[in-house]
DNA sequence: AAAGCCTAGTTGTCTATACAACTGGAGAAC
DNA sequence: GTTCTCCAGTTGTATAGACAACTAGGCTTT
């Protein structure tokens, strides 16, 4: 195993040179799954860093699910693929062009509404509050995959209107123009059959089956900034999870049965 | 606010008896959303730690998501609901103890069979070797909520026909048995329509609105240890999942835009 | 009044060290 | 041969201190 060649006058922090370089290497498959990472102790002195540092590095590694420390042995790399498409909080363009599409989206309207009970509740607005009301046909390739329909608190967001570019990524826009950003979302998900309004938006059948979001986005604070209703086509989209297991990693690192 | 009495002869070790009377606050909401936590400082200074122990307890709080951090400020309570149902990988047993309701299967099925084609690729095992099929009509209250086959190496639990009691756990007997945890696990959900069989089973009509999940399970090796192929009532069943950001969080942590 | 400077408080990174807890193997004792 | 003990290696926890980077507010200067 080769160590990275660590650059002191950097911003960027040695621990993540440190894991970016393994990450490196058990991406390009140098380190392959079940393997032993350097040790603590070996990083610490190889580097002429303190073990904390060294520490520091795997810790975030582990964090991020590529590998796992046992008590007594030391490091693996997991056999776990960490690139799969597991979905984040991705606006549909990222989802797009991260998957090679481009992204489009057709405008069925664009404008300052009053909340509904329901969205007022999720957005946490007293009732009666102004949104902005944005729907709009999700396609790709030019055919429709979905619909959508988000509403955003207007005092948030007051000149969306005017700044939002609808070929844009929204929550681009809500970074770079407000400093909101996004870092969570609650969504359910529900399995139900196209209505005959649906179908025709969808150009597809009629009671065909399709898939029912309702999200809300939220940003660091907890603040609610985004609630959408989504129907899309099921033939043409499936959900791709990850699910883990946080809990248990938390009684782990509390020293049991490790 | 008040800080725990710390038992520094416990076996549980400082910064988590930190962490879970700063969680017992936020949840009993004394410590409430928005709201700024003890610096490092002065939980530091007042439980007689190093500053280092206090930050990784708040460092683990950030990590759960329940706070989150901004240099030069402080670290906050985040209003994001931690409680709420978010899926993790849980057996069908947990899920339905955890929601209330009692877990009931009936088992179709509990057999050795040659592994087929989809199944030995998701197992990674060469072909025609044997799995532990299991398949079962998930209930709840008597009524039929979906469908599940399962899909085990046989090599990792010989003796599972055996050992295994439809009624327990498959996890837990997998733990318990065989020392195999299962920490993560990816999935595939599609929208669909019951075919006549599944209907049957479910007990409704055919065409209506069901989901289909593919999941395969992981070890912390990485090793697979289940594949399932599932089928849920639409109207029986949602999803619901809190997505997160992961990838913005790394670069948060890399010292941009804090 | 506005702009700039300074400072106290906060989190982020890093060092150096110590001991505890656990693993796995080598070697001793039986 | 089997069991036991011991030891080197590893991760987990904790300490004490240092400097950097950033925030927010007060203060000075202009």
């Amino acid at each position: 195993m080769d160590l990275p060649a660590l650059d002191r006058r950097s911003v960027v922090p040695l621990y993540y040179q440190i894991q970016q370089h393994l990450l490196d290497q058990i991406r390009a498959g140098v380190l392959k799954p079940g393997e032993l990472i350097p040790s603590e102790q070996e990083i610490s002195d190889r580097l002429r860093i303190s073990r904390m540092t060294a520490r520091q590095a795997l810790k975030s590694l582990c964090d991020l699910g590529v590998t796992y420390s046992q008590r007594g042995k030391g490091t693996f790399v997991s056999a776990i693929k960490l690139e799969k498409n597991s979905r984040q909080v991705l606006s549909f363009s990222e989802e797009m062009q991260a998957s090679g599409s481009r992204p489009r989206s057709k405008v069925l309207s664009f404008e300052v509404a009053v909340a509904a009970p329901d969205v007022a509740n999720a957005l946490r607005l007293p009732p009666g509050e102004k949104v902005i009301s944005l729907r709009r046909v999700r396609m790709t390739a030019s055919s429709p995959m979905g619909l959508e329909w988000s509403r955003l608190p207007l005092r948030l967001c007051p000149d969306l209107l005017q700044s939002f570019d609808p070929n844009m990524s929204l929550y681009q826009t809500l970074l770079e123009h407000y400093g909101v950003q996004i870092v969570a979302a609650d969504e359910v998900v529900e399995a139900g059959l196209a209505s005959a309004d649906e179908a025709k938006l969808l150009r597809f059948a009629a009671g065909s089956p399709v898939f029912f979001f309702t999200r809300t986005a939220y940003a660091q604070s907890g603040q609610p900034v985004e609630y959408v209703k989504s129907t899309y086509r099921g033939d043409r989209f499936k959900l791709v999870n990850r699910l883990t297991q946080p809990d248990l990693k938390r009684q782990k690192s509390n020293g049991r049965r490790n």
